[in-house]
DNA sequence: CCAACTAATGCTCAGGCGGAGTATATGCTA
DNA sequence: TAGCATATACTCCGCCTGAGCATTAGTTGG
């Protein structure tokens, strides 16, 4: 018997190929294991990293492995101790220019995990580091960061009037990445605001090779090789799915109060919600049930405790549409 | 041949982990590109296809490709003569049955291309066939297939019932995957259609291992391995896409009229759909432009000319927004 | 020229959903 | 007991969307 693995619809990241490698020698081509692991505490969205929070965990593909998704399983739940609820692929690179050499080459996959519980790690230089260290710009749930208006687009500005030529494309990308000029905040385009950061060498993934730009002008950790940006794309994809697949109950306690279950979507998202409008979307969707129990946490009025109505997962399909669609 | 395992994700809820596997260890890994390349015409949204129309084109993954992506990009140009419009990445997955030997092993990475004229091949066994070949119960245009009550549906409810414990689970995954019930159709669930049929061994892909059980009972062409399954889900990615994202435009001539474009979407969703409500989509966000010229076809009215306005790849980010998220 | 037909285009209407705000309830602590 | 903090209930309104009706602009056959 297999351990059941939930389902997942993959979407795909939009962007180029920008390939990372670890490790993994050998002839030909080696396949790589990248995990996104992400659970939500304090508050505050985590993911597991490795050698001093500058790269996520990483494996090679073995062959006692079922499958790349069991391979994945395997060697995450060996090193924290702790099941996997949820596993989505991500995106898979296999980059020249970012290999180990001419002869060699190295596919990476990417996955995206959750987990509900911190785990403790077996080694110790692992840590949870919340994401938002890595994209500081992402977090918006106490308004727009200063940092933003004070050093990114003062930087982002410089970039498009660089190239008169390109100018007006630049400075429109910027507006539309991140929400300016009247253009509404999307906090789904994680990984397009990396990448235009990226572009205009503000970071210091962009400057390896140019050490001469001296150190990057935009705050936020960076990471060994593409990592930041696999991190970003499985940023990305959670936030996309959270809209119309319940996956936020992965990352919560078997029991949670409404609020907690905001707080929590809160933290992904990077935005705050409506709370009255964020009940009445949970519960007329029927999506949980009480438990009959009161939180104990107690400032103010105490609030119902919840538990995730499984059965949702195979009573609906659930996905979104959008397209006028004759009923008849 | 065996049984291929399956790679591919199942969204389908309780979903098993039908990974594909690997049996060996050996020092190399080969990396394999697998193409869905789908163009609409006809009225029909059409797939390349191999190998009698039995298999999807693939090529080796080479040491000079830049990436994944130019790879898959440098063997359908050189093969189709033509350019490629969008492309996008499916699915990665490991098949223990397409290794090469015992110290070999393949990694799949499948895409998605899209093309807007239909490419003469090189190759001579090389067709582009109606996707519906392969899923006939997919194309509702023409009102719900006869052969899904017929054929389809008993079959499936023999499977259901076969288990007792299981019925009503399987009974539940039936409704929601064909919309049964009083449940929506939703024409993004072709691969769960796919797979549900898969597991009640209703199509031959399931039944390759198992002569005894004689001729599968489901319509449908088949193809070699997974290959339908990875068709499926590029299908099931295009469905979606095309509601979120202008994708059609790469399917259509650069300029077209607005019931050509609504045809084209339709042979896509395998749906009708409102033709007001459809322009009143089209037209309120901006996605075309008029050529100032008109359709020469000439039955009724004469239709206005439209081009694309690939500004709005630019302008706006497209895409979709569901969560009660405050504008304050 | 008119009638009939086909398809394009314009417009209206009603229901539902989502964003936002107000009001009330229920616990605590000072 | 007042005041505070949070939970929960309810209302309002605008927009989107599904659906249908009406009109326009061509062609084709008498």
């Amino acid at each position: 018997m297999t351990r059941p693995e939930r389902a997942l619809q993959p979407t795909s990241p939009a962007g180029s190929d920008r390939g990372s490698s670890t490790s993994v020698a050998g002839p030909g081509v080696a396949a790589n294991l990248i995990a996104v692991l992400v659970s939500v505490t304090g508050g505050e969205p985590r993911v597991l990293t490795l050698q001093d929070a500058r790269a996520l965990p990483s494996g090679p593909f073995e062959l006692t492995h079922r499958s790349l998704q069991a391979g994945m399983r395997a060697w995450v739940e060996r090193q924290t101790h702790h099941p996997l609820g949820y596993v989505e692929q991500l995106y898979t690179f296999a980059d020249r220019d970012r290999g180990l050499g001419p002869d060699q080459r190295v596919i990476s996959i990417s996955y995206l995990g959750l987990t509900r519980e911190q785990p403790t790690m077996a080694g110790d230089e692992a840590s949870w580091q919340s994401w938002y260290v890595y994209f500081p710009w992402e977090d918006r749930r106490l308004g727009v960061p200063p940092a933003i208006e004070e050093v990114l687009l003062p930087n982002l500005r410089a970039f498009a009037d660089a190239v008169p030529a390109l100018r007006r494309q630049r400075a429109n990308r910027i507006a539309v990445s991140f929400g300016l000029e009247g253009k509404p905040w999307n906090e789904e385009l994680v990984l397009q605001r990396y990448e235009l950061l990226y572009e205009a060498g503000l970071i210091p993934e962009a400057r390896r090779q140019k050490p001469e730009l001296g150190p990057a002008p935009v705050q936020g950790r960076s990471m060994i090789l593409d990592h930041r940006r696999i991190l970003a794309t499985g940023i990305a994809r959670l936030r996309a799915k959270i809209k119309y697949h319940p996956v936020v109950f992965e990352l919560v306690p078997d029991t949670f109060t409404l609020l907690q279950l905001q707080r929590c979507v809160e933290a992904l998202a990077g935005r705050l919600m409506h709370k009255q409008n964020f009940r009445r979307l949970v519960t007329q969707q029927e999506l949980v049930e009480e438990t009959g129990e009161v939180s104990q946490d107690t400032r103010g009025r105490p609030a119902k405790l919840f538990r995730f109505r499984r059965e949702v997962l195979t009573e609906r399909a659930v996905v979104g549409t959008k397209l006028p669609i004759s009923r008849s």
